[in-house]
RNA sequence: UCCCCGAUAGCUCAAUGGUAGAGCGAUCGGCUGUUAACCGAUAGGUUCUAGGUUCGAGUCCUAGUCGGGGAGCCA
């Protein structure tokens, strides 16, 4: 008898006796030969669930197998044999070894959240603890595993270095958004600048209840402090000065691409933006690779190469849970993907993109929000251009330099017969969700990242290792964000960007 | 953060300002190599919270909390 995942359970050779072990889906009852129960059992490591065909003669039959209901955890041993269509299913007969053994039961059945029934996303969320146990949410935790060993494997092979960047930031110019801040301050009582500084509530070793810990107050903290108005004294601060969870390990990868070539982050990253929609996370993962002696064309075609590898893998590797996706949670969703790996993602300049909007426009599409040279593209005009227009994954290149980050490299004049300044950004669009990848060639040259600094005010001091490796051997490099949440939304067909990460964090929300 | 919509049984939803309902699930029984099984019965309610209007509020008003759709920010 051998234990077996029914991953392999189900390729088990008729007549080999076969122990499962995993949660019970369903059990109907039947009167058919004296009585028996099919008991389908899953573990986790497939779609499909194993069928068991539990005897009416087995010792626990009427106490414990009548009485399972969905989810009870059991261990079954049986012969594998064929089910009247064909696969594999387990006779648990006790003439011939079968048994059944009750590891746990479930409480209360009547009010068990999880029912063989089909329940609404947003009522599973709220047991992000159980739904994985659901069809749905286990296919979408075998792809996001399938995905995050499809990244690794991708980069590998092409020898890029997997780089660790941090999670905590002392640095302020990441500029990619509001931060959530780290600090070891009382939050009742910070010191101020110029104030006397607090001894022994040093950050490393204090005492978590020392005779002298704050008082507690209830409602608004720190009433009428005497010092409201002062600035907080951050030098006493854990890191001696302001910190924050990192918004991009971008600046931090581009130190190491410019030494190992061709890098890559794979992390967690926080964005403290009060965004309540079904595209944005607090806390989400994000790829960014980074490669040296390159163009934005290279990092284009990189991207392109990137996502189609990712469609490739999940379609092979997760066949069974992909055909789910396609037949329950969106409709087409293999020839949408499919579509996505056999046609060249279009390549468009903004200053055309531009064009063919108001060529819309003048053909009576009608938009919300107006579209002209220079102003970013709403939701809307990129949802136009690759769901109606191209029908297809559009790569929008070389944006006005107004609209975009510092870091960015400033474009030859009338680049694309731009009427402005434009930079080597760009950002790839998929239809159904939009922006998936943002990316751009870096600014190599130190002259004009020092200009792009000055026009944009930002503390020049605090980029001074960022500037550093323009005036040690720079380079031309190129590199990208993707969202990997987003990337799981584009090939699952989910809906919601809450129910493809196992624990959800956004406004409001960090429940389990 | 802004606009719109919503919150009633374990779940999905009904209920003209006047007796709280159904389907699914659960329990019990029947039938059946079943697989979203089927048939019958039973149990299951502080109608999100706090105020208010009213003889009377699930229903109307105010505030709040939470959820959904869209927008902004972005990945």
């Amino acid at each position: 008898m051998a234990w077996l995942k029914v991953v392999d359970a189900l390729k088990a050779p008729v007549g080999t006796t076969v122990t499962v072990k995993g949660w019970v889906r369903t059990r109907r009852d039947s009167k058919a030969d004296g009585g028996l129960s099919f008991v389908a059992v899953h573990d986790g490591t497939c779609f499909d669930a194993m069928q068991t065909v539990c005897k009416g003669t087995l010792p626990n039959y009427a106490d414990e197998i009548a009485k399972l209901t969905t989810h009870c955890a059991v261990e079954i041993t049986g012969v594998a044999s064929l089910t009247p269509k064909g696969g594999i299913e387990l006779q648990v007969d006790p003439a011939t070894g079968g048994s059944v053994t009750i590891h746990g039961l479930v409480d209360n059945p009547d009010a068990y959240p999880i029912q063989p029934k089909q329940h609404t996303m947003e009522f599973l969320r709220e047991q992000a603890h159980l739904r994985v146990r659901t069809n749905t949410f286990g296919a979408v935790a075998r792809v996001r595993s399938t995905l995050s060993m499809a990244i690794h494997r991708f980069f590998h092979e092409r020898t890029f270095f997997y780089v660790h960047t941090p999670i905590i930031t002392a640095s302020d110019c990441e500029g990619a958004g509001q931060m959530f801040r780290v600090s070891t301050l009382d939050i009742a009582n910070p010191p101020r600048v110029g104030a006397a500084p607090k001894e022994a509530r040093s950050t490393s070793e204090s005492t978590p209840s020392s005779p002298s810990s704050p008082p507690c107050y209830m409602g608004d903290i720190a009433p009428a402090s005497p010092h409201a108005d002062t600035p907080i004294d951050f030098s006493h601060d854990f890191f001696g000065k302001e910190s924050h969870l990192t918004v991009s390990g971008q600046l931090n990868v581009e130190t190491y691409c410019c030494a190992l070539s061709r890098v890559y982050t794979f992390g967690p990253t926080f964005r403290a933006e009060n965004s309540n929609t079904s595209r944005h996370l607090a806390e989400f993962w994000m790829i960014e690779p980074e490669i040296a002696f390159a163009t934005l064309k290279e990092d284009a075609d990189l991207a392109e190469e990137f996502i189609k590898y990712l469609v490739n893998a999940v379609l092979t590797e997760r066949a069974d849970d992909m055909k789910f996706f396609d037949e329950r949670i969106e409709k087409g969703l293999l020839a949408r993907l499919t579509h996505v790996l056999e046609s060249p993602f279009r390549r468009l300049p903004y200053t055309e993109a531009i064009a063919i909007l108001e060529a819309a426009i003048a053909g009576g599409k009608k938009f919300e929000f107006p579209i002209k040279w220079g102003a970013d593209l709403q939701s809307e005009h990129e949802r136009y251009l690759t769901e109606e227009h191209f029908k297809q994954p559009v790569i929008l290149m070389n944006y006005p330099k107004d609209i975009k980050a510092f870091y960015m490299r400033l474009n030859d004049p009338g680049t694309d017969g731009a009427p402005g300044d434009t930079v080597a950004a760009m950002d790839v669009l998929v239809p159904g969700i939009g922006e998936i990848i943002g990316g751009s060639q870096r600014e190599e040259r130190l002259d004009v990242l020092d200009r792009r600094i000055a026009e944009m005010n930002l503390p020049a001091k605090e980029y001074w290792w960022y500037r550093d490796l323009r005036r040690y051997g720079t380079v031309p490099h190129a590199g990208f964000g993707l969202g990997f949440e987003r990337l799981i939304l584009f090939v699952t067909g989910m809906q919601n960007i809450r129910d493809v990460i196992p624990f959800p964090r956004a406004p409001k929300q960090a429940e389990f």
